[in-house]
DNA sequence: TGTACATCAGTGAACGCGCGTTCACTGATGTAC
DNA sequence: TGTACATCAGTGAACGCGCGTTCACTGATGTAC
Protein backbone atom coordinates (compact mmCIF):
# COMPACT_ATOMS: atom_id res chain seq x y z
CA UNK A 1 0.00 0.00 0.00
CA UNK A 2 1.92 3.06 -1.13
CA UNK A 3 1.28 6.64 0.35
CA UNK A 4 -0.29 8.00 -2.62
CA UNK A 5 -2.96 6.15 -4.14
CA UNK A 6 -2.48 6.57 -7.72
CA UNK A 7 -5.71 7.98 -8.83
CA UNK A 8 -7.73 8.25 -5.62
CA UNK A 9 -10.40 10.50 -7.13
CA UNK A 10 -11.28 7.93 -9.63
CA UNK A 11 -11.52 5.03 -7.19
CA UNK A 12 -13.71 7.45 -4.78
CA UNK A 13 -16.26 7.76 -7.71
CA UNK A 14 -15.89 3.95 -8.11
CA UNK A 15 -16.80 3.42 -4.50
CA UNK A 16 -19.50 6.16 -4.67
CA UNK A 17 -21.32 4.59 -7.51
CA UNK A 18 -21.20 1.06 -5.83
CA UNK A 19 -22.47 2.87 -1.97
CA UNK A 20 -25.29 4.60 -4.43
CA UNK A 21 -26.45 1.88 -6.33
CA UNK A 22 -26.45 0.33 -2.75
CA UNK A 23 -27.93 3.07 -0.76
CA UNK A 24 -29.14 5.96 -2.18
CA UNK A 25 -27.52 8.90 -3.20
CA UNK A 26 -29.19 10.96 -0.17
CA UNK A 27 -27.34 8.42 2.21
CA UNK A 28 -23.89 8.71 0.78
CA UNK A 29 -21.05 9.32 3.24
CA UNK A 30 -17.49 10.28 3.25
CA UNK A 31 -16.10 8.24 5.39
CA UNK A 32 -17.85 5.18 4.11
CA UNK A 33 -16.06 6.29 0.64
CA UNK A 34 -12.67 6.63 2.11
CA UNK A 35 -12.97 2.81 3.92
CA UNK A 36 -13.88 1.16 0.63
CA UNK A 37 -11.23 3.18 -0.96
CA UNK A 38 -8.86 1.89 1.95
CA UNK A 39 -7.69 5.20 2.51
CA UNK A 40 -7.92 7.55 5.77
CA UNK A 41 -11.19 9.14 6.48
CA UNK A 42 -10.23 12.52 5.46
CA UNK A 43 -8.83 11.79 2.08
CA UNK A 44 -11.90 12.52 0.33
CA UNK A 45 -12.05 16.17 1.26
CA UNK A 46 -8.65 16.83 -1.08
CA UNK A 47 -10.33 16.01 -4.55
CA UNK A 48 -13.98 16.92 -4.34
CA UNK A 49 -13.89 19.19 -1.42
CA UNK A 50 -17.40 17.98 0.07
CA UNK A 51 -19.97 15.53 -0.46
CA UNK A 52 -22.18 17.70 -3.00
CA UNK A 53 -18.70 17.97 -4.97
CA UNK A 54 -18.45 14.67 -5.78
CA UNK A 55 -22.43 13.95 -6.09
CA UNK A 56 -21.80 17.33 -8.87
CA UNK A 57 -18.97 15.40 -10.57
CA UNK A 58 -20.79 11.87 -10.66
CA UNK A 59 -23.52 14.20 -11.97
CA UNK A 60 -21.27 15.43 -15.06
CA UNK A 61 -19.87 12.41 -16.32
CA UNK A 62 -23.69 10.64 -16.06
CA UNK A 63 -24.75 13.73 -18.32
CA UNK A 64 -22.23 13.14 -20.64
CA UNK A 65 -22.08 9.18 -20.90
CA UNK A 66 -26.30 9.88 -21.26
CA UNK A 67 -25.72 12.41 -24.09
CA UNK A 68 -22.95 9.83 -25.97
CA UNK A 69 -25.69 7.03 -25.53
CA UNK A 70 -28.04 8.97 -27.11
CA UNK A 71 -26.09 10.56 -30.01
CA UNK A 72 -24.66 7.34 -31.04
CA UNK A 73 -28.32 5.64 -31.23
CA UNK A 74 -29.75 8.03 -33.34
CA UNK A 75 -26.73 7.93 -35.69
CA UNK A 76 -26.48 4.38 -35.29
CA UNK A 77 -30.53 4.06 -36.28
CA UNK A 78 -31.74 6.60 -37.19
CA UNK A 79 -34.77 5.83 -35.11
CA UNK A 80 -36.45 7.69 -32.59
CA UNK A 81 -37.80 5.04 -31.04
CA UNK A 82 -34.04 3.35 -30.45
CA UNK A 83 -33.40 6.48 -28.81
CA UNK A 84 -35.90 6.24 -26.30
CA UNK A 85 -34.77 2.58 -25.93
CA UNK A 86 -31.28 3.85 -24.83
CA UNK A 87 -31.92 6.36 -22.91
CA UNK A 88 -33.66 3.37 -20.63
CA UNK A 89 -30.78 1.09 -21.83
CA UNK A 90 -28.56 4.08 -19.87
CA UNK A 91 -30.56 4.26 -16.87
CA UNK A 92 -30.61 0.50 -16.02
CA UNK A 93 -26.83 0.18 -17.12
CA UNK A 94 -26.23 2.85 -14.92
CA UNK A 95 -28.27 3.38 -12.38
CA UNK A 96 -26.64 5.35 -9.80
CA UNK A 97 -25.38 8.15 -12.20
CA UNK A 98 -29.23 7.82 -12.88
CA UNK A 99 -30.02 8.81 -9.49
CA UNK A 100 -28.10 11.61 -8.86
CA UNK A 101 -28.66 13.48 -12.18
CA UNK A 102 -32.33 14.17 -11.26
CA UNK A 103 -31.64 14.74 -7.56
CA UNK A 104 -30.07 18.25 -8.33
CA UNK A 105 -30.73 19.62 -4.51
CA UNK A 106 -28.51 17.05 -3.96
CA UNK A 107 -25.33 18.80 -6.11
CA UNK A 108 -24.21 21.70 -7.33
CA UNK A 109 -27.01 22.37 -9.65
CA UNK A 110 -25.23 25.41 -10.94
CA UNK A 111 -22.26 24.14 -11.61
CA UNK A 112 -20.70 24.85 -15.28
CA UNK A 113 -19.48 21.25 -16.71
CA UNK A 114 -22.71 19.87 -15.13
CA UNK A 115 -24.81 22.73 -16.66
CA UNK A 116 -23.23 21.50 -20.45
CA UNK A 117 -23.51 17.91 -19.71
CA UNK A 118 -27.16 18.55 -19.15
CA UNK A 119 -27.54 20.31 -22.00
CA UNK A 120 -25.85 18.15 -23.82
CA UNK A 121 -27.50 15.37 -23.06
CA UNK A 122 -30.87 16.98 -24.00
CA UNK A 123 -29.88 18.23 -26.76
CA UNK A 124 -28.96 14.66 -28.37
CA UNK A 125 -32.29 13.99 -27.47
CA UNK A 126 -33.97 16.39 -29.00
CA UNK A 127 -32.12 15.60 -32.11
CA UNK A 128 -33.72 12.35 -31.90
CA UNK A 129 -37.08 13.97 -32.07
CA UNK A 130 -36.63 16.58 -34.66
CA UNK A 131 -35.74 13.48 -37.34
CA UNK A 132 -39.41 12.29 -36.52
CA UNK A 133 -41.52 11.66 -39.95
CA UNK A 134 -44.73 12.82 -40.72
CA UNK A 135 -47.57 15.50 -39.31
CA UNK A 136 -46.29 14.55 -35.55
CA UNK A 137 -43.37 16.91 -35.97
CA UNK A 138 -43.84 20.77 -36.66
CA UNK A 139 -44.94 23.44 -34.04
CA UNK A 140 -46.11 20.78 -31.74
CA UNK A 141 -42.78 18.68 -31.58
CA UNK A 142 -41.72 20.37 -27.95
CA UNK A 143 -45.08 18.61 -26.89
CA UNK A 144 -43.56 15.70 -28.63
CA UNK A 145 -39.99 15.89 -27.47
CA UNK A 146 -41.76 16.16 -23.89
CA UNK A 147 -44.42 13.39 -24.22
CA UNK A 148 -41.16 10.80 -25.53
CA UNK A 149 -38.46 11.99 -22.75
CA UNK A 150 -41.82 11.92 -20.31
CA UNK A 151 -42.55 8.30 -21.05
CA UNK A 152 -38.75 6.91 -20.80
CA UNK A 153 -38.06 8.46 -18.21
CA UNK A 154 -41.16 7.08 -16.58
CA UNK A 155 -40.45 3.80 -17.72
CA UNK A 156 -36.90 3.79 -16.22
CA UNK A 157 -37.85 5.21 -13.12
CA UNK A 158 -40.81 2.82 -12.52
CA UNK A 159 -37.91 -0.20 -13.53
CA UNK A 160 -35.23 0.90 -11.05
CA UNK A 161 -37.47 1.38 -8.11
CA UNK A 162 -38.99 -1.96 -8.59
CA UNK A 163 -42.61 -0.75 -9.41
CA UNK A 164 -43.54 -3.08 -12.30
CA UNK A 165 -45.31 -5.99 -10.79
CA UNK A 166 -45.79 -7.75 -13.72
CA UNK A 167 -44.33 -6.50 -16.85
CA UNK A 168 -44.76 -7.95 -20.38
CA UNK A 169 -41.06 -8.43 -21.14
CA UNK A 170 -38.18 -8.91 -18.11
CA UNK A 171 -35.61 -7.03 -20.66
CA UNK A 172 -35.86 -3.20 -19.73
CA UNK A 173 -34.85 -2.49 -23.53
CA UNK A 174 -37.31 -5.03 -25.21
CA UNK A 175 -39.54 -3.53 -22.64
CA UNK A 176 -38.85 0.09 -23.40
CA UNK A 177 -39.19 -1.01 -27.46
CA UNK A 178 -42.54 -2.08 -26.70
CA UNK A 179 -43.74 0.70 -24.49
CA UNK A 180 -42.24 3.22 -26.72
CA UNK A 181 -43.92 2.28 -30.21
CA UNK A 182 -47.28 2.83 -28.49
CA UNK A 183 -46.20 6.56 -28.59
CA UNK A 184 -44.63 6.75 -31.85
CA UNK A 185 -45.34 3.34 -34.07
CA UNK A 186 -43.49 4.69 -37.40
CA UNK A 187 -40.50 4.89 -35.11
CA UNK B 1 -49.86 22.54 26.71
CA UNK B 2 -51.28 19.45 28.02
CA UNK B 3 -49.60 16.30 28.81
CA UNK B 4 -51.70 14.56 25.95
CA UNK B 5 -51.40 16.08 22.47
CA UNK B 6 -54.78 14.77 21.17
CA UNK B 7 -53.83 13.44 17.89
CA UNK B 8 -50.14 13.45 17.41
CA UNK B 9 -49.84 10.71 15.12
CA UNK B 10 -51.71 13.46 12.96
CA UNK B 11 -49.38 15.65 14.33
CA UNK B 12 -46.41 13.86 13.10
CA UNK B 13 -47.55 12.92 9.52
CA UNK B 14 -48.29 16.18 8.87
CA UNK B 15 -44.85 17.19 10.19
CA UNK B 16 -43.30 15.07 8.34
CA UNK B 17 -44.67 15.78 5.10
CA UNK B 18 -43.49 18.94 5.22
CA UNK B 19 -40.30 17.81 5.88
CA UNK B 20 -39.97 15.82 3.35
CA UNK B 21 -41.17 18.55 1.01
CA UNK B 22 -38.03 20.31 2.16
CA UNK B 23 -35.09 17.81 2.39
CA UNK B 24 -36.53 14.34 0.69
CA UNK B 25 -37.74 11.49 2.39
CA UNK B 26 -33.90 10.03 3.27
CA UNK B 27 -33.52 13.12 5.26
CA UNK B 28 -36.25 12.07 7.97
CA UNK B 29 -35.46 12.28 11.06
CA UNK B 30 -37.79 11.38 14.05
CA UNK B 31 -36.01 14.27 16.43
CA UNK B 32 -37.07 16.73 13.99
CA UNK B 33 -40.35 15.55 13.69
CA UNK B 34 -40.54 15.90 17.28
CA UNK B 35 -39.80 19.49 17.34
CA UNK B 36 -41.46 20.54 14.79
CA UNK B 37 -44.38 18.79 16.67
CA UNK B 38 -43.30 20.67 20.67
CA UNK B 39 -42.84 17.12 21.98
CA UNK B 40 -40.11 15.11 23.41
CA UNK B 41 -37.81 13.27 21.07
CA UNK B 42 -38.27 9.62 21.89
CA UNK B 43 -42.75 10.82 21.51
CA UNK B 44 -42.19 9.06 17.62
CA UNK B 45 -41.75 6.06 18.73
CA UNK B 46 -44.66 5.40 20.77
CA UNK B 47 -47.06 5.85 17.51
CA UNK B 48 -44.76 4.33 14.60
CA UNK B 49 -41.93 2.17 16.10
CA UNK B 50 -39.27 3.73 13.82
CA UNK B 51 -38.93 5.84 10.70
CA UNK B 52 -39.85 3.25 8.33
CA UNK B 53 -43.09 2.73 10.54
CA UNK B 54 -43.68 6.62 9.94
CA UNK B 55 -42.91 6.19 6.18
CA UNK B 56 -45.04 2.76 5.94
CA UNK B 57 -47.82 4.88 7.19
CA UNK B 58 -47.19 7.88 4.51
CA UNK B 59 -47.17 5.87 1.35
CA UNK B 60 -50.26 4.11 2.60
CA UNK B 61 -51.74 7.35 2.97
CA UNK B 62 -50.59 8.23 -0.40
CA UNK B 63 -51.76 5.49 -2.16
CA UNK B 64 -55.28 5.61 -0.71
CA UNK B 65 -55.26 9.51 -1.70
CA UNK B 66 -54.22 8.62 -5.64
CA UNK B 67 -56.42 5.86 -5.93
CA UNK B 68 -59.26 7.96 -5.11
CA UNK B 69 -57.81 10.84 -7.41
CA UNK B 70 -58.24 8.44 -10.21
CA UNK B 71 -61.28 6.68 -9.60
CA UNK B 72 -62.92 9.97 -9.03
CA UNK B 73 -61.39 11.46 -12.42
CA UNK B 74 -62.32 8.16 -14.05
CA UNK B 75 -66.33 8.05 -13.45
CA UNK B 76 -66.66 12.22 -13.49
CA UNK B 77 -64.84 12.36 -17.10
CA UNK B 78 -65.04 9.00 -18.39
CA UNK B 79 -61.58 10.04 -20.32
CA UNK B 80 -58.63 8.16 -19.51
CA UNK B 81 -56.89 11.10 -20.45
CA UNK B 82 -58.24 12.78 -17.64
CA UNK B 83 -57.10 9.96 -15.34
CA UNK B 84 -53.94 10.40 -16.64
CA UNK B 85 -53.90 14.08 -15.64
CA UNK B 86 -55.47 13.55 -12.25
CA UNK B 87 -52.14 10.81 -11.48
CA UNK B 88 -49.77 14.06 -12.68
CA UNK B 89 -52.12 16.32 -10.29
CA UNK B 90 -52.16 14.14 -7.54
CA UNK B 91 -48.11 14.30 -7.57
CA UNK B 92 -47.83 18.24 -7.99
CA UNK B 93 -50.28 18.48 -5.19
CA UNK B 94 -49.10 15.54 -2.65
CA UNK B 95 -45.26 15.87 -3.41
CA UNK B 96 -44.33 14.92 -0.14
CA UNK B 97 -46.46 11.87 -0.48
CA UNK B 98 -45.32 11.09 -4.20
CA UNK B 99 -41.78 11.05 -2.94
CA UNK B 100 -42.34 8.51 -0.46
CA UNK B 101 -44.81 5.79 -2.32
CA UNK B 102 -41.95 4.98 -4.78
CA UNK B 103 -39.31 4.71 -2.87
CA UNK B 104 -40.26 0.91 -1.52
CA UNK B 105 -36.40 0.38 0.22
CA UNK B 106 -37.29 3.26 2.66
CA UNK B 107 -40.20 1.79 4.20
CA UNK B 108 -41.81 -1.39 4.83
CA UNK B 109 -43.18 -2.05 1.84
CA UNK B 110 -44.62 -5.72 2.66
CA UNK B 111 -46.86 -4.02 4.93
CA UNK B 112 -50.01 -5.62 4.04
CA UNK B 113 -52.42 -2.11 4.14
CA UNK B 114 -49.70 -0.50 2.06
CA UNK B 115 -49.92 -3.60 -0.23
CA UNK B 116 -53.69 -3.25 -0.16
CA UNK B 117 -53.46 0.21 -1.34
CA UNK B 118 -51.18 0.15 -3.53
CA UNK B 119 -53.29 -2.43 -5.30
CA UNK B 120 -56.22 -0.41 -5.16
CA UNK B 121 -54.44 2.75 -7.29
CA UNK B 122 -53.22 0.64 -9.86
CA UNK B 123 -56.68 -1.22 -10.38
CA UNK B 124 -58.10 2.47 -10.49
CA UNK B 125 -55.19 3.06 -13.57
CA UNK B 126 -55.97 -0.41 -15.26
CA UNK B 127 -59.81 0.62 -15.04
CA UNK B 128 -59.21 3.80 -16.89
CA UNK B 129 -56.86 2.21 -19.66
CA UNK B 130 -59.69 -0.45 -19.78
CA UNK B 131 -62.10 1.69 -20.64
CA UNK B 132 -60.25 3.16 -24.03
CA UNK B 133 -62.05 3.18 -27.40
CA UNK B 134 -60.76 1.24 -30.57
CA UNK B 135 -58.31 -0.82 -31.78
CA UNK B 136 -55.49 -0.23 -29.10
CA UNK B 137 -57.82 -1.33 -26.11
CA UNK B 138 -57.35 -5.50 -26.32
CA UNK B 139 -54.58 -7.83 -25.65
CA UNK B 140 -51.85 -4.89 -25.80
CA UNK B 141 -53.82 -3.45 -23.17
CA UNK B 142 -50.99 -4.40 -20.31
CA UNK B 143 -48.57 -2.79 -22.90
CA UNK B 144 -51.24 1.01 -23.56
CA UNK B 145 -51.65 0.61 -19.65
CA UNK B 146 -47.65 0.82 -18.69
CA UNK B 147 -47.16 3.42 -21.49
CA UNK B 148 -49.69 5.37 -20.20
CA UNK B 149 -48.22 4.75 -16.32
CA UNK B 150 -44.98 5.84 -17.75
CA UNK B 151 -45.73 9.11 -19.12
CA UNK B 152 -47.27 10.82 -16.68
CA UNK B 153 -45.30 9.22 -14.16
CA UNK B 154 -42.45 10.72 -15.77
CA UNK B 155 -43.86 13.88 -16.83
CA UNK B 156 -44.47 14.45 -12.66
CA UNK B 157 -41.21 13.32 -11.60
CA UNK B 158 -39.77 15.53 -14.19
CA UNK B 159 -41.70 17.88 -13.04
CA UNK B 160 -41.15 17.38 -9.25
CA UNK B 161 -37.67 17.22 -9.53
CA UNK B 162 -37.13 20.78 -11.53
CA UNK B 163 -35.84 19.72 -14.57
CA UNK B 164 -38.22 21.16 -17.05
CA UNK B 165 -36.38 24.04 -18.38
CA UNK B 166 -39.17 25.88 -21.23
CA UNK B 167 -42.37 23.86 -20.81
CA UNK B 168 -45.02 24.26 -23.21
CA UNK B 169 -47.02 25.27 -20.19
CA UNK B 170 -46.59 26.94 -16.39
CA UNK B 171 -49.86 24.53 -15.48
CA UNK B 172 -48.85 21.15 -14.62
CA UNK B 173 -52.44 20.08 -15.45
CA UNK B 174 -52.37 21.82 -18.64
CA UNK B 175 -49.08 20.25 -19.50
CA UNK B 176 -50.07 16.58 -19.20
CA UNK B 177 -53.29 17.33 -20.45
CA UNK B 178 -51.14 18.13 -23.82
CA UNK B 179 -48.39 15.42 -23.24
CA UNK B 180 -50.97 12.37 -22.79
CA UNK B 181 -52.83 13.91 -25.93
CA UNK B 182 -49.87 12.85 -27.96
CA UNK B 183 -50.49 9.14 -26.26
CA UNK B 184 -53.83 9.18 -26.42
CA UNK B 185 -55.78 11.68 -28.83
CA UNK B 186 -58.85 10.41 -28.83
CA UNK B 187 -59.06 10.57 -25.02
C1' DT C 1 -71.54 10.78 42.98
C1' DG C 2 -67.17 9.21 44.46
C1' DT C 3 -63.15 6.37 44.82
C1' DA C 4 -59.60 2.91 43.24
C1' DC C 5 -57.08 1.19 39.80
C1' DA C 6 -55.45 -0.09 35.16
C1' DT C 7 -54.00 1.67 30.98
C1' DC C 8 -51.93 4.57 27.97
C1' DA C 9 -49.28 8.81 26.15
C1' DG C 10 -45.54 11.39 26.64
C1' DT C 11 -41.02 12.74 29.43
C1' DG C 12 -36.23 13.45 30.00
C1' DA C 13 -31.74 11.72 31.09
C1' DA C 14 -28.37 8.72 29.36
C1' DC C 15 -25.85 5.84 26.05
C1' DG C 16 -23.08 4.88 22.06
C1' DC C 17 -22.41 5.78 17.07
C1' DG C 18 -21.19 7.71 12.62
C1' DC C 19 -20.73 11.79 10.63
C1' DG C 20 -18.17 16.22 8.55
C1' DT C 21 -14.54 19.29 9.44
C1' DT C 22 -10.17 21.07 11.05
C1' DC C 23 -5.24 21.00 11.38
C1' DA C 24 -0.49 20.12 12.12
C1' DC C 25 1.97 16.49 10.18
C1' DT C 26 4.64 13.36 6.91
C1' DG C 27 5.68 10.67 2.90
C1' DA C 28 6.28 10.90 -2.15
C1' DT C 29 7.09 13.24 -6.44
C1' DG C 30 8.92 16.37 -9.58
C1' DT C 31 11.79 20.23 -10.95
C1' DA C 32 15.81 23.56 -10.83
C1' DC C 33 20.45 23.86 -11.03
C1' DT D 1 24.60 12.44 -11.93
C1' DG D 2 23.50 14.46 -7.63
C1' DT D 3 21.52 17.54 -4.34
C1' DA D 4 18.05 21.02 -2.55
C1' DC D 5 13.71 22.45 -2.37
C1' DA D 6 8.81 23.22 -3.48
C1' DT D 7 4.60 21.05 -4.10
C1' DC D 8 1.20 17.97 -3.49
C1' DA D 9 -1.41 13.71 -1.64
C1' DG D 10 -2.71 11.46 2.14
C1' DT D 11 -2.52 10.80 7.56
C1' DG D 12 -4.44 10.53 12.07
C1' DA D 13 -5.92 12.70 16.22
C1' DA D 14 -9.33 15.72 17.87
C1' DC D 15 -13.65 18.36 18.02
C1' DG D 16 -18.56 18.99 18.28
C1' DC D 17 -23.09 17.52 16.47
C1' DG D 18 -27.40 15.13 15.57
C1' DC D 19 -29.04 10.88 15.48
C1' DG D 20 -31.80 6.43 17.18
C1' DT D 21 -32.69 3.76 21.11
C1' DT D 22 -33.40 2.48 25.88
C1' DC D 23 -35.66 2.94 30.28
C1' DA D 24 -37.50 4.24 34.61
C1' DC D 25 -40.69 7.77 35.30
C1' DT D 26 -45.07 10.64 35.58
C1' DG D 27 -49.23 12.88 34.13
C1' DA D 28 -53.84 12.09 32.13
C1' DT D 29 -57.78 9.29 30.95
C1' DG D 30 -61.20 5.97 31.32
C1' DT D 31 -63.60 2.20 33.58
C1' DA D 32 -65.38 -0.79 37.45
C1' DC D 33 -67.91 -0.73 41.33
Amino acid sequence: MPYHHGDLRRALIAAALVAIAEHGPAALSLRDLARRADVSHAAPAHHFGDKAGLLTAIATEGFTLLAAALRDAGTRTGSFLEVGVAYVGFAVDHPAHFAVMYRPDLYHATDPAVLAARDQAGASLHGGVAALPDTRAGEESATNALAAWSLVHGLATLWLSGSLRDPPSDDPRTLARMVAGVLFASG
